[in-house]
DNA sequence: CTGTGTTCGTTGCTAAATGCAACTAAGGAG
DNA sequence: CTCCTTAGTTGCATTTAGCAACGAACACAG
């Protein structure tokens, strides 16, 4: 079995954009460039490929990452010079924008969120740009059926902030009747009753994910 | 990188209903037991994941596989004996009825058709019958959204014929005058001026898919 | 106490997409 | 010529989504 790699494509909406975690490498190759964090194969370690996407979002990133999904994998031999044929396993996640913060492990000299549009236009390592592309698409293939990641909310959380939220991840509005009639034809929601979200303006009623 | 392995669920209308094609595994483990055709990475021969499973089903199935697509990875230490961890990259494919039969290759006992649902219902080796179920959703999820597979059809097909091979994808019937109704809309089909399969019954306009 | 601004939640209407059923057209078989 | 079957279209009902407006609730300023 070839070099084998985990990635993440991690997105989180932070200062109102889309943002991806990307990490700056501090070994060859590409050692000083950009791009996305990840780490090996740990045959002796890890029971799943999902299980090895765990722990080494956990030893680079300093957390764990809920909500990773399988993204696609690629490999190939020019593409990591350290291993005649190398093999990359793709997944992508979406964190909440008040998440501890991640800090840089093992081989990455520093951490940052970049906004999704300049990383796909920077010269990031490898087909980075092309995965996180890829990511995004998916991401929001997924907002479009109401596929929903309500890890990224609060526990509880109104409909005013889930819709704002899937709109910065799809990066144009919704309409806010349509948006609620999806929601309630699917049974997706479920309200916390006489629970609600007091500020400045009128309460908005506090709801749950499914299955809660 | 550990044991590398290349798995085809492929799949074609045959007998009026959505088959998929086994294998009886010539060797351990599993020998004797059916199976998703497949075979492994060799770092040496392939120039990418997409050209290896080019190579490995031309092995294995003594035909190419066109309309190949990547399903997802699967790895773990228990999944196959001969190698501490193993990991499987998936592949999807659908293909005409008329293909020219494929020939059991290296390793493989037989090759055989079996519909889809008793396929998902039988035991097949390692996780095989999960991966015949995601692929057909992953199948039916493309039609859905038009996404035709139009390399499974002749050169040049009538409505009708296009319409009963997606109906037999999916498991269930479309309706007709919708079914045309997204096909003009979207300008997925070429029609063939002045073509027609003229048959026992009124002729039918033949059409050819997009970009051909 | 009263207006004003903002968000929440809902309603009514419009437009688009889809599903259903019927119809006509075209050919072969008898 | 009639009947049968498939091809292709049409009209209409139903569903779905988009758009705009409305009243409700609350904080704040005056």
């Amino acid at each position: 079995m070839p070099f084998t790699r985990l990635e993440f494509a991690v997105f989180a909406v932070r200062e109102g954009t889309l943002q991806v975690l990307l990490a700056r490498r501090a070994e060859a190759p590409h050692a000083g460039r950009w791009a996305l964090p990840g780490g090996v194969l740990r045959v002796d370690l890890d029971a799943s490929l999902d299980a090895a996407a765990q722990r080494v979002a956990t030893e680079r990133l300093g957390a764990p990452l809920p909500l990773l999904r399988q993204l696609c994998a690629v490999g190939g031999p020019q593409r990591d010079p350290r291993a005649p044929w190398a093999l990359s396993v793709v997944y992508r996640g979406l964190v909440p924008a008040d998440a501890p913060d991640f800090s840089a492990g093992k081989r990455i000299e520093a951490l940052a969120w970049r906004s999704v549009d300049e990383a796909i236009a920077a010269p990031l390592a490898f087909d980075h740009a092309t995965l996180v592309d890829k990511a995004v698409r998916a991401m929001r293939a997924d907002i479009d059926v109401l596929d929903l990641p309500f890890g990224c909310l609060p526990e509880a959380f109104t409909l005013g902030e889930l819709q704002s939220f899937c709109e910065h991840v799809l990066g144009h509005p919704l309409d806010k009747s349509s948006f609620r009639r999806r929601l309630s034809d699917r049974d997706l929601l479920v309200p916390v009753e006489g629970e609600f979200r007091v500020g400045a303006f009128r309460p908005a009623q506090l709801f749950r994910g499914p299955r809660a």
